[in-house]
RNA sequence: CGGGGCGUAGCGCAGUUUGGUGAGCGCGCACGGUUCGGGUCCGUGAGGUCGGCGGUUCAAAUCCGCCCGCCCCGACCA
C-alpha cells in the first residue's frame, strides 16, 4: 500500500496491474482468469453501463434477460459461430449429480440463444424490429488473461436486434457504432476510431464487423466496442422467419453489438499516469474529495465545520467524498486520491476557513499547475466548471497522443519501423494474404478500416497493388 | 499450449548456493503518545503448518522427486 506504482516507462504492463490493484479497481480471484471487481471499480463500471443504458434507451432499445446456459447443440446451429467459438467454451456436462442428456455451454455470447427465442417471438413485419439489450456476464476460455483486458469471466452489454430488411439492419449497426463512439468520447473521453473490421478479425457470424478502436498508452490498440451486421446468418440458422406485407415470407435481419468491462481497462490505459489511475469526470465514482486539514485540535471543528458545509453545497450537484480519517496526514491522503484518479481535490485548512477560501487541486495537471484557490461563493460553480474542462481536457490530451503516434508510412521500410510506436494508417489492397503476412511479420493487425477517409487510391503497403481504401494497423491487446 | 519467473506473516522481500545457533527485515495492522498545508516520528505488541505431498537425514525453508498455484512474455481472442 506505501509503495509506488512501477512507471510506465519501465514496464508498462506491471504499472497497468499495480494500478489495477492499488487503486482497488479488482483483485484476482481464485480461479485462474478470474477477476473480483472491487467496490471502487464496480462504481465505475456502473456509470459506464448509465452512460450507456440511457443511450440505448434513447435509441429506443429495452432491457431483457436471457439464460446463462444454451444448449451445445444452438452453437453448432450457424457454422462460422461453432469455428470461431468452440475453443473457448466452458462446458457443462453434470447437473444435480447426473450427467445430462445434452452438455450445456454457459454463453460465451447469446446470439444462438436469443436467436432462438426471437423464431418463437416473430411471426410478422409488425412484430419488427425487435430491439434488446441485456446486461450480463459471458465466459470464453482465453488462455492468457489480464484484469479487465481479457478475463475468462466478463461482464457486458450485448444488444440483438431484428429486422425487415438489410438495410434497416445495417443502419441500426451503425447506429450502434455510433452510440459507443459518442460514449468513449464524451463520457470515457477516449478518442476511438470507428470502423470495418476485416475478414479475418470480423466476428464469428457475422457478415460485416464494426468496431471502435483506441491507443493506450503504450501505443497498443484497444477493441472498445463492436456492431455487428448478421445479415440473415442467424436468421437462416435458427429460423428468424416473418411475413412481410406481401403475405411472402422472409428471414430476418439481424445485428448484434457489445461493450464490456474491457472498457474499464482502456480507461485506465488511456488516461493513467506513473501517480496512478486518472478518472474521467463523467464517470469517476468520487468526483471531488475534500481533504480537511489542521494542526491543533481548536482548528479541527472548525476547519471540519467548514468541510462539511462544502460538502453541503455540492453533494446534489457532484459525487463528492470528504476524506475526514485522522489516522492519515493530508500528504498521505493526497498522494492516495491521486493514485485513485478522483478527478478534483478540494484542500481546506484554517487559513482558508479565516478567508472563506478552498484549494482545488486537479488530477490531469501534476503539482503546483493544478492547483488554484477560489472563494467559497464561488466554489460550486468553479468546481461544475473546473470538472468540465478536466473532463475536455483528458480527451484532447489523448487525441493529441494518438495523433502524434499515428503515421503515414512511405513504404514498407518505414510501416516497419512505424509499429512499435503507434499505429500506421496504410493503403492495403484488401487480400487476406498481405495481411497476414504483415501480422507475422510485424504483429501489426488490421483494427480496422476507418469509416471516414478521404476518398481515393493507393498502393498497398505491403505488395503495391492498387488499394482503393486505408485500414488502421497497429498491434492489439 | 510453448518460453521465462516466482511461491517464507496481510503486502514486498532476505535467508536456500554450503542442511544444524534466534525464522528474520521493511511496510501494513493493534494500542499509547507525537504530528498534520505533499506519503510524520517514537515506543509497545499481535501475526508464519516456510505452496502441498512424499523421500533422504540424527536434523530440512534449505537436498531429491512428484503435484498445485500465480505472474510476465508468445500463439488465440471482447
Amino acid at each position: 500500500m506505501t509503495a509506488k506504482v512501477t512507471p510506465r516507462s519501465e514496464d508498462y504492463s506491471r504499472w497497468y496491474t499495480d494500478v489495477i490493484q492499488m487503486a482497488e479497481l479488482a483483485d484476482y480471484a481464485p480461479v485462474k482468469g478470474c477477476m473480483v471487481i472491487r467496490p471502487y471499480g464496480y462504481a465505475l463500471w456502473e456509470n459506464v453501463k448509465e452512460g450507456l443504458d440511457r443511450r440505448f434507451r434513447a435509441t429506443g432499445h429495452v432491457n431483457a434477460y436471457f439464460p446463462l446456459f444454451i444448449p451445445l447443440s444452438f452453437i453448432q446451429k450457424e457454422a462460422e459461430h461453432v469455428a470461431g467459438f468452440s475453443p473457448e467454451l466452458a462446458i457443462v456436462t453434470i447437473g444435480g449429480g447426473e450427467e445430462l442428456e445434452e452438455p450445456l455451454v454457459v454463453r460465451p455470447t447469446s446470439e444462438t440463444i436469443i436467436g432462438y427465442m426471437y423464431s418463437r417471438w416473430i411471426r410478422s413485419y409488425r412484430d419488427l424490429p425487435v430491439l434488446i439489450n441485456q446486461w450480463a456476464n459471458v465466459v470464453r476460455w482465453e488462455k492468457r488473461t489480464r484484469p479487465f483486458l481479457r478475463t475468462t469471466e466478463f461482464l457486458w452489454q450485448e444488444g440483438h436486434t431484428a429486422h425487415a430488411t438489410a438495410e434497416e439492419a445495417q443502419e441500426e449497426t451503425l447506429r450502434m457504432l455510433n452510440v459507443y463512439t459518442e460514449f468513449a468520447v464524451e463520457d470515457a473521453a477516449i478518442p476511438v476510431i470507428p470502423g470495418r473490421k476485416s475478414e479475418s478479425e470480423k466476428f464469428a457470424g457475422a457478415v460485416t464487423s464494426y468496431t471502435i478502436e483506441a491507443m493506450m498508452g503504450d501505443y497498443r490498440a484497444l477493441q472498445s466496442g463492436t456492431s455487428h451486421f448478421l445479415g440473415q446468418n442467424f436468421a437462416r440458422a435458427f429460423d428468424i422467419k416473418f411475413l412481410d406485407e406481401n403475405n411472402e415470407l422472409q428471414y430476418a435481419w439481424t445485428t448484434s453489438w457489445g461493450l464490456s468491462t474491457r472498457m474499464v481497462g482502456g480507461i485506465v490505459m488511456v488516461h493513467g499516469d506513473d501517480q496512478g489511475l486518472v478518472l474521467p469526470p463523467k464517470l469517476a465514482p468520487i468526483q471531488v474529495v475534500i481533504v480537511p486539514i489542521w494542526m491543533e485540535d481548536a482548528q479541527r471543528s472548525r476547519v471540519l465545520e467548514a468541510v462539511y458545509q462544502v460538502e453541503g453545497m455540492l453533494r446534489d450537484q457532484v459525487r463528492v467524498k470528504v476524506d475526514a480519517r485522522e489516522e492519515y496526514s493530508p500528504g498521505w491522503k493526497f498522494n492516495e486520491w491521486e493514485m485513485r484518479g478522483v478527478p478534483l481535490r478540494i484542500e481546506i485548512g484554517p487559513k482558508d476557513v479565516e478567508r472563506e477560501q478552498a484549494i482545488l487541486a486537479r488530477r490531469d495537471l501534476p503539482g503546483r499547475e493544478g492547483k488554484r484557490t477560489v472563494p467559497r461563493s464561488t466554489l460550486v460553480g468553479e468546481v461544475k466548471e473546473t470538472l468540465s474542462a478536466i473532463q475536455s481536457h483528458l480527451y484532447q490530451r489523448a487525441l493529441a497522443f494518438r495523433q502524434a503516434h499515428t503515421y503515414d508510412p512511405a513504404d514498407y521500410n518505414e510501416f516497419k519501423e512505424a509499429i512499435p510506436n503507434g499505429f500506421a494508417f496504410s493503403w492495403w489492397c484488401g487480400s487476406a494474404e498481405c495481411e497476414a503476412r504483415i501480422k507475422e511479420e510485424t504483429k501489426a493487425t488490421i483494427r480496422c478500416i476507418p469509416l471516414e477517409q478521404e476518398p481515393g487510391r493507393g498502393k498497398c503497403i505491403y505488395c503495391g497493388r492498387d488499394a482503393q481504401e486505408r485500414a488502421i494497423f497497429a498491434r492489439a491487446y
